[in-house]
Parts: C-alpha cells; sequence; structure tokens
DNA sequence: TGCCCGATTAACT
DNA sequence: GTTAATCGGGCAA
C-alpha cells in the first residue's frame, strides 16, 4: 500500500508539490482515482485567485498548507485545490483530471455519462463525480472523507502552459501523466519535466 | 448599487 | 469551430 499523504507534503513550494501529486491517487469517500492533471497557483501569480490578497472567498488559501480550497467557477462548477507551502503564502493546486479507479459506478451515476474518459477529466467534472462542493471547502486533506496515497513509483511528467486563463497564459504550470487519455486537454507537445 | 468577468462545461453549427 | 448557461467576487462610483 503506498505511503498516505501527510500534511509535510504540502509544506514545501507549489511548484514541487504539484508535479509529485501527479500519479498520487485521490479518495472522497468511496469514489475517486490517481491524479494525472493539476495546475499550480502562487500569490505572486497573477492567474491565482490570492494575488490581489485575501477575502472570504480565497480565506482558505491563506492558511496551512494540507487543507482543501472549493470555489465556485462561472456560477455553475466547482473546482478543488490543495492548498501548500507554509501558511500565508496563498498557494494552491488545482486538481483538473482523474484517471477514475473506485467507485466508477456512483461517478457515472452523478455525472450522467457512461464515458469513462469523460467522468473526470476537468476541474468541475471532478467535483461533480466526487460530490465535491462549497461545503468541503477547509478541510484536511489527511482526515475522512479525503484520502491521499503517494504514487508509488516514478512517474514521467509533461508540463505545458494552464487552461482557461487570461493573465500569466505563458507559464508552463500545467502539469499531466505522459500518455494518459482522461486529460481535460491534451498536452501540446508531451515533453518529459522531471527533473526540473 | 451596478457592472464586468471568470482556474468551465455542454450543446450547438 | 462558436456560444449560452449562470452567479458570486471584485472593483468603481
Amino acid at each position: 500500500m503506498p505511503a498516505l499523504l501527510r500534511p509535510a507534503f504540502f509544506a514545501r513550494s507549489v511548484h514541487a508539490v504539484a508535479p509529485d501529486l501527479i500519479g498520487a491517487t485521490l479518495l472522497f469517500g468511496t469514489v475517486g482515482g490517481v491524479i494525472v492533471e493539476v495546475e499550480a497557483y502562487h500569490h505572486t501569480d497573477p492567474a491565482a485567485h490570492s494575488f490581489r490578497g485575501p477575502t472570504q472567498r480565497n480565506a482558505v488559501m491563506f492558511g496551512p498548507p494540507g487543507f482543501a480550497y472549493v470555489y465556485r467557477s462561472y456560477g455553475i462548477h466547482w473546482c478543488l485545490n490543495f492548498v501548500c507551502e507554509p501558511e500565508g503564502s496563498a498557494s494552491a493546486v488545482l486538481i483538473r483530471a482523474l484517471a477514475p479507479s473506485q467507485g466508477v459506478a456512483t461517478m457515472r451515476r452523478r455525472r450522467r455519462v457512461t464515458n469513462e474518459r469523460l467522468l473526470c477529466s476537468g476541474p468541475g467534472r471532478v467535483c461533480e463525480a466526487l460530490g465535491i462542493s462549497g461545503t468541503h471547502n477547509g478541510l484536511a486533506l489527511d482526515q475522512p472523507p479525503f484520502q491521499l496515497f503517494a504514487r508509488p513509483d516514478e512517474a514521467a511528467i509533461v508540463s505545458g502552459p494552464r487552461i482557461g486563463i487570461t493573465k500569466a497564459v505563458e507559464l508552463p504550470w500545467r502539469y499531466g501523466l505522459k500518455g494518459s487519455r482522461f486529460f481535460s486537454k491534451p498536452f501540446r507537445e508531451e515533453r518529459v519535466a522531471n527533473g526540473e
């Protein structure tokens, strides 16, 4: 059994944590899968919610690492982030896609799709499949219903520009598991980003 | 208070 | 390829 991710895992730079989450397993209650796509957001980054300082919405980002920041996107969807770094630096990793592994039938029912590739391929889809909403904002990632397991082996990781933002568009802070078929969007080049 | 826009998705042409 | 849906956050007045 792979190691459970402890709070210390998140008490590092978001740029170290984000690629290390690729290949980790995220369970929420009885459902979940392998994390195959994430994006890094740091408070010095104009695209980050925390860039303009603390507000009611982003308060969790300014708290200690190892907690879930959940926000509503476009008035419709929910998006899940993991807060990183020492308290106050206000950085987080957006969970963008999973390869479904646990509770697939339940996730299919929630998402009303039969195509497994579309179950958890996008930040809004991940939250709908897992049953995550604003009520889960601020929950600890090392406590139920969350269960996070480190990836068992080395992983080939690709990187590229982030999706759906208009500021700092060029920064290659999106990471993926090389060759996965569950990306929300393909990586332009599946360039291995390990060791950077 | 009013206005603009967004870390999206699905359903279109 | 384009666009509607839908609403809270953030900022200007």
